[in-house]
DNA sequence: ATGGTCGCTAAGCGA
């Protein structure tokens, strides 16, 4: 059965506050699932109504007051829902389901990965370290994946050099350090997953997700960061017809500091 | 080299 499907992903730095622009998107772009990364939302109080009202009848949530949290809105039915811990933290950081496509499904996975503060040293900063242990689970869990997988969200890791406004000087700033920049390496080869943004744009083209609310002007200035991704199984990397960064998004009314990215995916 | 801005939830933490 032939079948397209395009799904977004958009961390989206408090889903209440930032519900008129997430409809906003879903008008403009009309994605048929959107994963949503820091919803800093309590499960009881997730605006399930005004998603439900654009079309996206299946919504599932790992929320969590104040901090972290993840949702997948889908307009098709989410099965097999898993929401997994790690780091023994009780973090709501991830949420995966499966989602039909073409005669079969795909699993769906969407990931708020730790920021890992400041200091780029896990010896005196218990966050980086966290970042770096959640990542060594990941790759314990996600290495040797045999279905049709997918991985999106906010990785909060720029891994190649045109992943950032300048690798010089990120050399040291968390997000771009070495150590975690090889960590990530190593959990997407064991997928083994494709990084479907760089199968489309090449190495040597910059190519941000993050633009910082402190700059003056984010986009004059445009010191941004590919903090997101789209991992795909290799089987499925023929399916992927298209990806785009929503760059617009960072710059409508009260926006989040990152893009939306949008993938399309085609079967015969 | 430094500080710059947001969003939580009610002063400071996390990003």
């Amino acid at each position: 059965m032939s079948d397209r499907l395009s799904f977004a992903t958009w961390n989206i730095n408090s889903v209440r506050l930032r519900m008129p622009i997430v409809e906003q998107f879903i008008e403009t772009y009309q994605p048929d699932v959107l994963c949503l990364q820091e919803t800093k939302c309590p499960d009881a109080n997730f605006p399930f109504a005004p998603l439900r009202k654009l079309g996206f009848e299946h919504i599932e949530i790992n929320g969590q007051k104040g901090y972290h949290g993840v949702a997948t809105a889908s307009r098709r039915p989410l099965s097999n829902v898993e929401k997994r811990g790690f780091c023994d933290m009780g973090d709501s950081r991830h949420l995966a389901a499966d989602v039909s496509f073409g005669d079969g499904y795909f699993r769906l996975h969407n990931f708020y990965v730790p920021a890992g503060g400041d200091e780029p040293d896990p010896v005196i900063n218990d966050k980086f370290a966290h970042k770096l242990k959640f990542l060594d689970e990941m790759q314990a869990w996600l290495g040797g994946t045999e279905a049709p997988s997918i991985v999106v969200g906010d990785l909060n890791i720029a891994p190649y050099e045109e992943d950032v406004w300048s690798h010089k000087k990120l050399l040291k700033v968390v997000s771009h350090t070495p150590l975690e920049c090889e960590r990530f390496e190593q959990v997407r080869e064991s997928g083994p997953f494709v990084d479907m943004m760089r199968r489309f744009v090449p190495m040597d083209e910059k190519l941000y997700t993050w633009w910082s609310y402190r700059a003056k002007d984010w986009s004059a200035a445009d010191k941004g960061r590919r903090l997101d991704h789209v991992w795909v199984t290799p089987q499925m990397e023929p399916s992927v017809r298209e990806i785009r960064v929503i760059r617009d998004a960072r710059g409508w009314e009260r926006p989040s500091d990152h893009a939306p990215v949008i993938t399309v995916l085609e079967c015969e």
